[in-house]
DNA sequence: ATAACTTACGGTAGACGTAAGCATC
DNA sequence: GATGCTTACGTCTACCGTAAGTTAT
């Protein structure tokens, strides 16, 4: 068994069993991805991938166990590459973020430009997706630094940090009926079209479960996948939407109101998620501060050991 | 970077950094080893091995660091190559149970026993350790069953179900002037010589915790491995020791006598712990029911759900 | 006919083993 | 001088890429 055949292994599920593309992101050639899989399957006994009218197309019962140890073995063996990287250049040289378009939009920009300041040599990647997406990057690439903007459900493998909190507002196209109402509830506000994230943002979830508990049925007739968006269609009067504070900027959304009304939705709770196995250099640590003054070396050290416990 | 070249460090480590003992263990030439550990610490850029006098001494503390995260990923890639071994054969080859002395010498033998004529083909290898050893084998090889007789602290990676309290009874030679007293407390057991378990052994420590807990101060003569040569010291009168009732056979040990006050002692619970990422199949399933008939399949099923919960 | 995976085959890098070299006790 | 790690070097495996083959849409 060969490292490199594990590897293509996983390219090729990532790459949704297509066993070209994996090669291509490989910078291999294909027979050669193609056969190294033949081999391994040989080797273990076992067929991994369900073979479809020549061609991958899914797991096998065994595949999906067999895949399910690969990733995470994978990720360890990867951190040691990505871990012997960060102390050959003494600090960082990049940082991989994951986060939710609403952060990387409204707030990261501010920290970045000050980070940049002091590591100007540091590589900044920024991707963003849903707490999903966010999570299995974390458990993927413990290098990764999340930004979640929902509660994540307490995970053994990462530490969740909450830091933030912004308010939710509503927002209207400038004029709307419901600004006339002294404090429209929620009920009231339910009577008009709504605009709100697509399914896999964690936000969408937040909003409707507080609609629901009221017994409050809104009616969704857009979701999109970041409050620009959601904005813009606002503006246009397709409906009305909840939004982080943060999102909305008095100045530049001149064609927005606000609805006063504000505590109607619960906070969105900001956090940091880092993988427990991640080891933090001055770089990041720096970083993370910049987030929130709170989050200090020393607090994040401490939590670190905390729920740990059990370790040898 | 190779798969072989991590598995060399491994062995490395776990050969106390003897580089020729690990490419014994390895089956292969030592030049080969030293050169591979080289080139790994070359491609990665640091140093793994603290290299005192020409000799590898310890790990530096990236080392650490690195040996750490390869520990962890090779378990997972190593379980691939034993998981695709056990479905290829249908039933499991093999079963590798790891528990202390005393279940493996007092209870094991009669469910293998059993277990032999279910499955006559399998083999089973029984290790035994201390807590510590356990935990670390289950953490290291996810294939291995674990039978624990001490109260192990909560760990997110395995999956502890207790199943069985076994009575502990104050072992004492025959005629002892301790079974003239009617209730003999801790403080009078404490009066004389005693014979416990090595520091290493789970159990030494409840029963120097129950002494303590009333401010009993027992004289230790002699930390032993195992209970029967605890019974063996015991028998030539070098003291008196403490150990689980199924420990005792009134036949056979004729030359010892039980204490009546039983209850002095907290029981020695027994647990099945397995690793989280284990699959278990039919073969492990009637083996572990063999344990207890309340470990079923299903109940297990249950609990291996159970605390999971945020998995993709 | 095209797109995608598989088989066939030759070249070459790199892992392994032997043998010699060095350092420490 | 014995032990144990390192360097040097030749061999040989096996990985990879090219090219041709197969299969299904």
């Amino acid at each position: 068994v060969n490292l490199q055949q594990l590897r293509y292994l996983r390219a090729v599920v990532a790459n949704g069993f297509s066993v070209s593309r994996a090669a291509q992101a490989m910078h291999t050639s294909q027979p050669g991805v193609s056969q190294q899989i033949r081999l391994l399957e040989e080797e273990l006994g076992t067929e991994i991938f369900v073979r479809d009218k020549n061609r991958l197309s899914g797991l096998t019962r065994h595949g999906q166990v067999i895949m399910d140890r690969l990733q995470s073995g994978l990720a360890e063996l990867d951190y040691i590459k990505s871990y012997a990287k960060s102390i050959r250049a003494e600090t960082a040289s990049e940082l991989l973020i994951v986060t939710s378009h609403t952060q990387a939009r409204y707030t990261l920009p501010r920290v970045l430009e000050v980070f940049a300041k002091l590591y100007p040599k540091v590589r900044v990647d920024v991707r963003h997706g849903g707490p999903a997406d966010i999570v299995d990057t974390l458990r993927s690439r413990f290098e990764a630094i999340g930004i979640l903007s929902s509660n994540v459900t307490a995970d053994k493998d990462l530490l969740v940090l909450p830091y933030a909190s912004h308010r939710r507002v509503v927002i209207v196209p400038r004029g709307h009926p419901l600004l006339r109402q002294s404090s429209p509830s929620l009920h009231d506000i339910a009577q008009w079209p709504l605009i709100t994230y697509e399914h896999s943002v964690g936000a969408r979830q937040a909003i409707l479960d507080t609609f629901e508990a009221v017994g409050a049925e809104p009616h969704i007739i857009l979701g999109a996948i970041d409050a620009d968006v959601i904005k813009a269609c606002v503006e246009r009067d397709l409906g009305i939407a909840v939004v982080p504070e943060i999102a909305f900027d008095a100045e530049r959304d001149s064609n927005l109101d606000v609805l006063v009304a504000q505590d109607l939705f619960p906070p969105s709770i900001v956090s940091l998620a880092i993988n427990r196995k991640r080891v933090l250099g001055a770089c990041e640590y720096d970083f993370i501060q910049l987030l929130s003054g709170d989050l200090t070396r020393k607090r994040i050290e401490e939590e670190a050991r905390e729920i740990q416990g059990s370790e040898r």
